[in-house]
RNA sequence: CGGAGCGUAGCGCAGUCUGGUAGCGCACUACACUGGGGGUGUAGGGGUCGCAGGUUCAAAUCCUGUCGCUCCGACCA
């Protein structure tokens, strides 16, 4: 057994066994937990906090950006998914069916009954369903352009599930939008991507890479796919959030047409978007260390914890109330455009346990208070960026700072994910020799993303394949220079981000 | 769907080869001492050993079947 320098909160560091890490954090931080269903999750509070605000976030941005909220059934029939050809192949396999209704008793045991004359299934995504309903929906080009979210839970029956970023049930938003013209549902897919652009980077630090997907990345039914995607601190990628260019091939496969101005008959185009719960296994493999999560301080449930120091009665008497006095004011003040979430733990355990337990969670700031601080009028702060450089602060300035605080972690964290992206993000290499050999790698700290010319031959892709690196994304900031594909060799101009991926 | 492994207390496991009345650590409860880096002691509570059948005087242990989960691949937000 090794022996650790400093013995850090979560068992298993980053540096042994990344995947396990992740596990270890998950459970530490009581952020969720597997349930009895394969590949089902149980979201806990501290998870789920983090989630609804993202969620919160997210919803405003959808809405400020012109879209509004419905809910469409989580059932869809069978021959409404069978319209789209590309889109049945792309998800058959992974479709949960529900061939049954109505249990009966036999033998003690119960057992499906009647069954279904036609097959439901459980939406893996909702194209299919909404599009038959902007068929219905739309007539004239007065109706366009349609422009809705909803926020559902989704099935697909992953060969693998792992918590949070492959569930077989899993939380997200789809947004839906139909259009008379292609450019207006170009822009629609753009700006999307640009919203969830800067909830990663704005609201959750997690630095990202703008661009489309390859064809073989690509959704099933789309033209085109947009993604943003982040570098985990292994070195490996993750699609954080994608926004499809449909065309006209879902307004084709549901007949989703409109009466021009001119009054020709033509089909509209349509976009899809979303973003799921996935961004939580993001942001845990972005920011987590060593010690648990480190939560940004927009989206933690709690950004400050105050731990009341009191051996006896007498003494949680008056730290007690001084304590809720703290926390008052500090909700009072505002930061991120909300007000400040302060909570005071006064479970009935030793404060060692409660500290540690907040910093594998990830609470942004954590203020100890006790008789000794309130004699000298200060308290005692510790901060997940730093949590072994505790220090006294006095109480008035802290409480007046307490935004500043929790904008400059917020800072921090991206700062440090930031790094760790230009770290990673390796631009020297333009063969194929040198390509496999960063590649061929089993040290995470070596891995990570190659930016390189690609020749876009499909046929290249399969050699990507046998090093199981795919190409993440063909980035927008492309430097249009002449140069060589670094697969092929063959003359190419566009860039491509490569990398392993989750 | 291929390969491997595991189902014994809330969690993590030992016990299975070589059948003999179920054990350890953590967690939990009570009390005492503690209390600003996750503390110490004492005393406790908790299990039809995944499920079904078989062999046996006797099954967690042997046999057959079955269900479930985890990990590694192909597939994916």
């Amino acid at each position: 057994m090794s022996k650790n320098a400093k013995k850090t909160a979560i068992r298993i560091t980053r540096a042994e066994d990344f995947p396990a890490w992740y596990q270890e954090v998950i459970k530490e931080a009581d952020m969720a937990e597997n349930s009895g269903v394969r590949g089902c999750m149980v979201i806990k509070p501290w998870g789920y906090g983090i989630w609804e605000r993202l969620q919160r976030r997210l919803d405003q941005r959808i809405r400020e950006t012109g879209h509004e909220n419905c809910y469409f059934p989580i059932f869809i029939p069978l021959e409404l998914i069978e319209k789209e050809a590309t889109h049945v192949e792309g998800f058959a396999k992974e479709m949960a069916v529900v061939t049954h209704h109505r249990l009966v008793e036999k033998d003690g045991k119960l057992e499906p009954a009647g069954k279904l004359e036609s097959p439901l299934v459980i939406r893996p995504t909702s194209e299919a369903m909404i599009g038959e309903s902007f068929a219905r929906w739309i007539r004239s080009y007065r109706d366009l352009p349609v422009k809705i979210n909803q926020w559902a839970n989704v099935v697909r029956w992953e060969m693998r599930p792992r918590m949070f970023l492959r569930t077989s049930e899993f939380l997200w938003q789809e947004g839906h939008t139909a259009h008379a013209t292609e450019a207006e549902a170009r822009i629609e897919t753009e700006t999307m991507l640009e919203v969830y652009r800067q909830l990663a980077e704005e609201w959750l630090s997690i630095p990202v890479i703008p661009g489309e997907k390859s064809e073989s990345e690509r959704f099933p039914g789309a033209v085109e796919t947009h993604t943003i995607e982040a570098i985990m601190q292994d070195g490996k990628a993750l699609q954080a959030g994608t926004s499809h260019f449909l065309g006209q091939n879902f307004a084709k496969a549901a007949n989703i047409k409109y009466q021009a101005k001119d009054g020709s008959e033509e089909f509209v185009y349509t976009t899809s978007w979303g973003v799921s719960t996935r961004m939580i296994g993001a942001l845990i493999m972005t920011h987590g260390d060593d010690d648990g999560l480190r939560v940004p301080p927009t989206v933690a449930p709690h950004q400050i914890v105050i731990l009341p120091i009191a051996r006896d009665e007498e003494t949680a008497g008056v730290v007690n109330p001084a304590a809720a006095e703290l926390a008052k004011r500090l909700n009072a003040e505002n930061v991120f455009g909300e007000a400040v979430r302060a909570h005071v733990d006064s479970r009935d355990i030793n404060t060692g346990e409660k500290r540690w337990g907040w910093i594998k969670k990830g609470v942004p700031l954590i203020v100890e208070l006790g008789p000794k601080d309130l004699e000298k009028g200060s308290v005692m702060v510790t901060r997940r960026t730093d949590i072994y450089a505790k220090a006294p602060e006095d109480t008035d300035v802290f409480v007046g700072a307490a935004p500043e605080h929790l904008e400059a972690i917020q800072r921090k964290l991206f700062d440090d994910a930031a790094s760790l992206r230009d770290a990673r993000l390796e631009t020297g290499i333009s063969d194929f020799a040198a390509f496999k050999e960063y590649f061929d790698t089993e040290d995470a700290s070596k891995l990570g993303f190659v930016r390189a010319k690609w020749c876009g031959d499909a046929s290249s892709e399969e050699q990507l394949k046998k090093l199981s690196v795919t190409i993440r994304c063909l980035p927008y900031d492309q430097d249009g220079k002449e140069g060589v594909c670094v697969i092929t060799g063959k003359p190419a101009t566009v860039d491509a981000i490569f990398a392993k991926a989750y």
